[in-house]
DNA sequence: ACCTGAACACCGTTCAAGT
DNA sequence: ACCTGAACACCGTTCAAGT
């Protein structure tokens, strides 16, 4: 791990490591391509090798926070199979919800609507996997019983907006006393009451 | 409305009224005092006179912000209290996701986590407004047996994350082909369903 | 292929000085 | 009281040139 006159090869992955540390202290704001590199001891015009510009950047962490979040999710969701979808779909609520607070700048990215042309496919695609595990477990649990007809992918939709919203209202100081695993708790009986059949 | 040396005294509210332009067209990045004070014909040192800092500013038009978002849910709440409790939270519900979609920029604004810290509070007081509608609601509904039992606040903010998350789904582009409106519908018809009494 | 150094056109913020 | 002009310390982006 000697340093060269060059950084090894390896820059590109350096940058986005030290951008990730930069933008859970600091934000987005704080997230300069000159900042980092002075960190890393490149020349300024360095990273451009590797990022196109400053957005290509910022969404490439976004994208690589959807590969964190799908996995968390698939993972809570159940890899297997077993136990009763109601209490599945809880364990993906607070899965995304523990996610979103604890990574609230990168979330602000991943939904953010500014996006470099080349990359607003493939976020659009990340996110629609993170939908896709909802909406299977809603399928599965139309099939126990446990959730009412309807398209499956719509169902997640909402499902997805409850705790996303949730999210939000935590990181804005706006659930005051009210504790964010209570109100996760209530959210979430809330959601899985409404989407039972006959409901 | 003629031009002296100086922009007469109402240059404050003539940066609030072309920065929410500005916002609206270009996004928060796309906001510079520098360029906002080349637009309205003054030095570019002149908006410190009126902001501190640039976060002051969008601090000032986020409180703008929900100070319009709070007056159209309030009228939607329906001022005199007429109809049922369900049918008044759900045109709420519709009025939030219109705002939401149609002022993105603002709203991100609005639940950003970084302000300035003498807008802070401010901010928060309005969100809390906000809430506050939606849980005089809750408890009306309550008497008249159409909402579940439980703190009003709580379910209010229940309601709020619902609809928040789903304006923020569709300007991230990951609602696909549902129709937004179609939607909103299943959305506050989940939610309606959860929130009524032995759901 | 990968990086440097200089250059260009921007920023926000501050502060003496003007009216 | 309100604004200007200059100054300072930053940015992102580009591009010839170096290795």
């Amino acid at each position: 791990m000697a340093d060269g006159p060059y950084h090894h090869g390896n820059l590109r992955a350096a940058l986005l490591e030290r951008a990730e540390v930069i933008l859970t202290t600091s934000g987005a704001e704080g997230l300069t391509l000159r900042g980092l590199a002075r960190e890393l001891g490149v020349s300024h015009a360095a990273p451009a090798r590797h990022f196109r510009d400053r957005q290509t950047l910022l969404d490439a962490l976004a994208v690589s926070g959807f590969t964190t979040l799908n996995a968390r999710l698939a993972s809570a969701a159940g890899g297997g199979g077993g136990g009763p979808v109601g209490a599945r779909l809880a364990a993906l609520g607070r899965t995304y919800v523990d996610f979103a607070v604890e990574h609230t700048a990168l979330l602000e990215l991943m939904f953010a609507v500014k996006h470099a042309d080349d990359s607003s496919d493939e976020l659009r695609e990340r996110g629609h996997e993170s939908l896709l595990i909802v909406a299977r477990l809603m399928e599965e649990g139309q099939q126990t019983g446990a959730v009412r007809p309807g398209e499956p992918v719509q169902l997640a939709q909402v499902a997805f907006s409850t705790v996303h919203g949730l999210a939000t209202l935590a990181v804005a100081s706006l659930l005051d006393d009210t504790p964010l695993a209570e109100a996760t708790e209530l959210a979430l009986e809330i959601l899985l009451a409404g989407l039972r059949p006959g409901a």
